[in-house]
RNA sequence: GGGCCGUUAGCUCAGUCGGUAGAGCAGGGGACUUUUAAUCCCAAGGUCGUUGGUUCGAACCCAACACGGCCCA
């Protein structure tokens, strides 16, 4: 026996259930003259309750849940659906005697898909949190808050890119694979290409391309997608991740700032409406304008703020901290102020002007040639990403690429490699150009109130189970 | 990398002093005229994460390993 290939005209329950709200107790939904309404449903059986002449079952579908009401005693008799099937039905809108909201059907189900094994317990629901990351298809099936903020995610995109489109922003999309890698420190995946006979990067940024694409005159121009860092795994770090980076021709990074605060707040708005969520114990408004804070007054808040290596070794050393695998200044900076700042940062943050050590593409200040027009912007203690106005002249930036290749040769296994490539392309002239990266799997654990990555990823990375 | 905790039926969990495996849900069979985790009866369901060790005897004690979680670095 063949099942159907298709449901037609099927109706979303959740819309069903809103049809039937306001009925009495033991009513139908009609329309006008008196004729009772049909609606078509599809879904999975996620409870069946049998009286013998009478079988109720509860369908659920992405939209929501509504209980199935069989109540002639040869279809009852005939209903023969076990929990976890996928059926179809067609039947009367109402509610019950009882006042629950139902479709009362006149036929049986029709099976669409019937289930070979058992679903989890349908009370317990699915809890053992590794069975949940292995077969994320029973979580999102057996928790409705998990399917919730997959939605939530989903949406949050979707209103990310809508906000871009509307400000004259382009959508595009650069390689994934990637002769180069560069635009951020990290430790890059590699991949071999046969036909070509090298090997390619797995992107850790799109940030290079993306400006290329600036001197080419597009202007405005943005990327969603994947990056990749061959990096340990925590509550806020997947080995793939996925991030937005955007470039505006004729801003900087004061521009910047001001682009992002709204776009958070207002995305979050639309989303969830309001821009005050719950986050690891905390409650945090994002609504613009978010508070400005120096990388050096943040530094100094601590005691830690020098510009000489062996002092900020000495003071950080003093404090338990250990160093021995920051062989920079730049790294120690970065290691004192992942310790005693970024901790502190739960009301949005954005933390400007940094030390030009740290950043190799972001102009410096017309103050003080030691710092860079650069923030990163801080929520729930966690870095949400990182802007700059970005370096437009050649030379400059091939200085910075060189500066990087010393931290190399000190032992920073994360410095810059260079493009010449990338250089060439800036010796083209490139509009002053404000840039910026925003972590999205971690937005959307703002925005979902879960602590770990792993929650808002569908499929986290596992080891293999041998 | 270190510490702590966990791993028993498809799922959620018990398992006493080391004496040979239990429940609920799901699945199978049956009863039942409006149920809400429906209820009731019957039968079935296990490589106790893996590998060693101790012991007359190990789900339980010991060691190593695997996977996961939390905390620390």
């Amino acid at each position: 026996m063949s099942l159907p290939k298709r449901f037609p005209d099927r109706d979303e329950i959740a819309g069903v259930r809103i049809e039937v709200e306001h009925l009495e107790a033991g009513a139908y939904l009609e329309a006008e003259g008196g004729v009772q309404e049909r609606r078509r449903l599809a879904g999975r059986v996620m409870a069946r309750r049998d009286m013998g002449s009478a079988v109720f079952l509860d369908l659920v579908d992405r939209s929501g849940r509504l209980q199935i009401a069989f109540l002639k005693k040869e279809v009852a008799k005939a209903v023969d659906v076990k929990l976890g099937d996928v059926i179809g039905v067609e039947g009367v809108p109402g509610k019950t005697r009882r006042g629950e909201p139902s479709l009362f059907a006149d036929e049986g189900p029709l099976l669409l898909s019937p289930i070979a094994t058992s679903l989890p317990d349908t009370f317990h629901g699915m809890t053992d949190v590794e069975a949940r990351y292995r077969k994320r298809y029973l979580d999102l099936l057996m928790n409705e808050d998990v399917r919730g903020d997959f939605i939530t995610r989903s949406r949050m995109i979707s209103a990310i890119r809508r906000y871009l489109d509307d400000r004259g922003f382009l959508e595009v999309e650069t390689p994934v694979l990637q002769p180069r890698y560069g635009g951020a420190f990290a430790r890059p995946f590699t991949t071999h290409h046969n036909e070509l006979a090298r090997d390619f990067y797995l992107r850790i940024a799109t940030e290079l391309y993306l400006k290329r694409l600036i001197v080419g005159g597009l202007e405005r121009v943005y990327e969603l997608g994947k990056d990749f860092r061959n990096e340990g795994v925590s509550f806020k770090h997947n080995p793939e991740f996925t991030m937005l980076e955007w470039y505006e021709a004729y801003a900087d990074y004061r521009d910047t700032m001001v682009l992002i605060e709204n776009l958070v707040a207002d995305v979050t708005h639309e989303v969830l409406g309001t821009t005050v969520v719950q986050f690891r114990g905390s409650e945090i408004d994002l609504k613009a304008p978010w508070r400005r804070l120096k990388f050096a007054d943040a530094l100094e808040e601590h005691g830690l703020w020098t510009r000489d290596e062996a002092e900020l070794r000495r003071r950080l050393t003093e404090r338990g901290i250990d160093c021995s695998k920051d062989p920079t200044w730049a790294k120690l900076a970065d290691h004192a102020l992942s310790v005693y700042v970024e901790p502190g940062l739960i009301q949005p943050t954005i933390l400007h002007d940094y030390p030009v050590e740290l950043s190799p593409f972001a102009r410096r200040t017309d103050d003080d040639p030691g710092i860079v027009e650069r923030f990163e912007y801080y929520v729930g203690g966690m870095e949400l990403g990182n802007a700059y106005s970005e370096i437009n002249d050649h030379a400059d930036q091939a200085e910075r690429f060189a500066d990087q290749l010393k931290d190399r040769a000190a032992g920073d296994a994360e410095a810059e490699e260079g493009d010449p490539d990338y250089v060439e392309a800036l010796t083209y002239g490139m509009p002053p150009t404000g840039g910026l990266g925003l972590g999205i799997d971690r937005l959307a654990m703002l925005l979902t109130g879960r602590d770990s990555i792993r929650d808002v990823v569908l499929f986290p990375a596992l080891r293999d189970r041998s």
